[in-house]
DNA sequence: TTCCGACAGTGGGGTCGCAAT
DNA sequence: ATTGCGACCCCACTATCGGAA
């Protein structure tokens, strides 16, 4: 199949709304390609590459080729080079992946070279990812899309499964079954604003920690461990701690969903920043591990045994858990019995964050473990603080948000009635304040230059965010977390808006 | 008819590792 | 040694479609 007709799919999925339009153009295409090309096909039209990451990104992509007159490439030319960037690495390899990148773009038209740079970069912005492409691929293979997410959930990935149903048809999706050592997606929280909401949506529910560190799958198989992160890379080899851990426990033969994180000297858990630092470490993870030495906290067990546990009641797969897994290892949780009992929950978030924690996540007891679309039976809930700042300057939007000025750059008082930045944010604005703020930030605009608009330091703007972080890119030395639009302010002047001092004064535990 | 779950899009900061300077 | 870039950790929120209630 040529690139072009991806090209021109992609481009007609963008320019519909319509999701079932969506799902029924991917459908056609699917059914039309030849068994070869399906295994790229339906990847390259759910945004993704086959070859995971292939090290070029925005920057070497952005030089400008020209482009070819006619439309030759084929799908399977364009994987075979893809193949080969991905291979070339070493002294000089830069230059070398650049001048393969401008060759295969120099093979490719205008249309094309858009699509290639939305595929490598993961902005194909046609509105339509994994998700439709799995309806899409159910509507061609006439399979039930429920199967089909299934079978995705449990192989990590569209690839196989793809393949797999082309090849010999829905039956072929009995194959994708819970297996100890390949990873599976893990199921996904969702957010509540406050713990009277959680219950109220679930019922009986337990309320669990809310560790704030790194997302672990564990797999033992005998004396073999393995471990996976959210999106299923193996980090085994960085956290020899947690392979110890996993040969420690009485059963041999299990999947754990859990947590990783640190303590200090104290007792006290240690921040995100240091965590996320130790399990990103990889070229001395011995000496990595000297200095944070990390522990696993389990909240959900997969299989045990030769048991799949997937589908059974959160309680059940808990008394599993609790068999498997002793006490310091096990999250610490209380059981809510519905609505009438909140002040358990609410008791239990304000324990947690005495102890350093970041908030809870409320579980409904009778959901099974899924990462598709059961609902949301997780639901997180942490606090929230506010602050009014200032704006410094604004950035031009892209994609959808093109012609509209979008990403704040926000700052805080300081003693010499000066303003240091924070941070930036583009979250939480709806499409009407989007509108407002462009018009407004451009009447206070003192420079332009295309992509950042610096203005007058007079609008104030109110700052939800989740905590402080130490920062070596901002001024005061420290940058907020998650940090989101709630309102404007017009009521309230610059001289008002919240100062370095009393910012750094509420978090008294993050020094710059 | 209204409500709500699922999805995609729009990007945020930090950290590590690698190649180039 | 320093800088720039890419990959991957963490993530919030809004708009929209389309099925459920």
């Amino acid at each position: 199949m040529l690139l072009t007709r991806l090209a021109r799919v992609s481009q007609e999925v963008a320019a519909t709304s319509a999701r079932s339009r969506k799902i029924a153009l991917l459908a056609e295409l699917f059914r039309d390609a030849e068994a070869d090309d399906v295994p790229l096909v339906i990847p390259y039209l759910a945004g993704r590459l086959p070859q995971g990451r292939l090290g070029i990104g925005w920057k070497v992509l952005s030089r400008p080729v020209t482009p070819a007159a006619e439309p030759t490439l084929t799908v399977r030319e364009v994987d075979a080079r893809l193949t080969g960037l991905g291979k070339v690495s070493g002294t000089g390899s830069q230059a070398e992946r650049a001048r393969l990148v401008g060759e295969l773009m120099g093979a490719a038209t205008a249309d094309e070279q858009r699509f290639l740079f939305g595929l490598i970069t993961g902005e194909v912005r046609q509105g339509a990812l994994d998700a439709v492409a799995v309806e899409g691929l159910a509507a061609a293979t006439e399979t039930p899309p429920a199967d089909v997410r299934r079978a995705v959930m449990l192989a990590g990935s569209l690839q196989p499964v793809a393949r797999a149903l082309l090849a010999d048809g829905p039956t072929a999706l009995d194959r994708f079954r819970l297996t100890v050592g390949r990873p599976v997606l893990p199921m996904l929280a969702h957010t509540a604003s406050s713990v009277a909401e959680a219950v109220a949506k679930l019922g009986a529910c337990a309320a669990e920690e809310k560790l704030d560190g790194i997302r672990v799958q564990v797999h033992r198989d005998g004396d073999t461990v393995r471990i996976y992160t959210r999106t299923l890379d193996d980090i085994t080899d960085r956290l020899p701690e947690l392979t110890s851990a996993a040969l420690e426990l009485r059963g041999d033969r299990f999947i754990l969903d859990g947590e990783v994180i640190a303590f200090d000297a104290a007792g006290r858990p240690r921040s995100f920043q240091e965590i996320a630092g130790r399990v990103g470490s990889r070229v001395d993870v011995a000496t990595a591990a000297e200095q944070v030495p990390v522990s696993p906290v389990f909240f959900d067990a997969l299989s045990v045994g030769d048991r799949d546990l997937l589908d059974l009641p959160f309680t059940e797969r808990h008394t599993e858990l609790a068999r498997l897994v002793p006490e310091p290892m096990r999250v610490r949780r209380t059981l809510v019995s519905g609505p009438d009992d909140v002040r358990a929950a609410e008791d239990f978030l304000a324990e947690t964050l005495k102890r350093g924690h970041e908030g809870v996540v409320v579980k409904a007891l009778d959901a099974a473990y899924s990462a598709g679309r059961r609902g949301a039976s997780w639901l997180k809930v942490k606090p929230v603080h506010t602050l009014d700042l200032v704006v410094l300057a604004v950035e031009w939007g892209h994609g959808r948000r093109t012609g509209k000025l979008s990403n704040l750059h926000l700052g805080a008082r300081t003693a010499d009635g000066s303003f240091a930045m924070l941070g930036k944010t583009f979250k939480g604005m709806t499409d009407a304040m989007l509108g407002w703020q462009t018009e407004r930030l451009q009447r206070l605009a003192v420079e332009d230059d295309g992509w950042v608009v610096t203005v007058r330091p007079e609008l104030v703007v109110e700052i939800a965010y989740d905590g402080l972080q130490r920062s070596t890119r901002y001024p005061a030395g420290v940058t907020l977390r998650f940090a989101r639009v709630v309102r404007y302010r017009e009521d309230k002047g610059p001289e008002e808006a919240d100062t370095i001092e009393t910012l750094l004064a509420a978090h008294p535990e993050v020094r710059p």
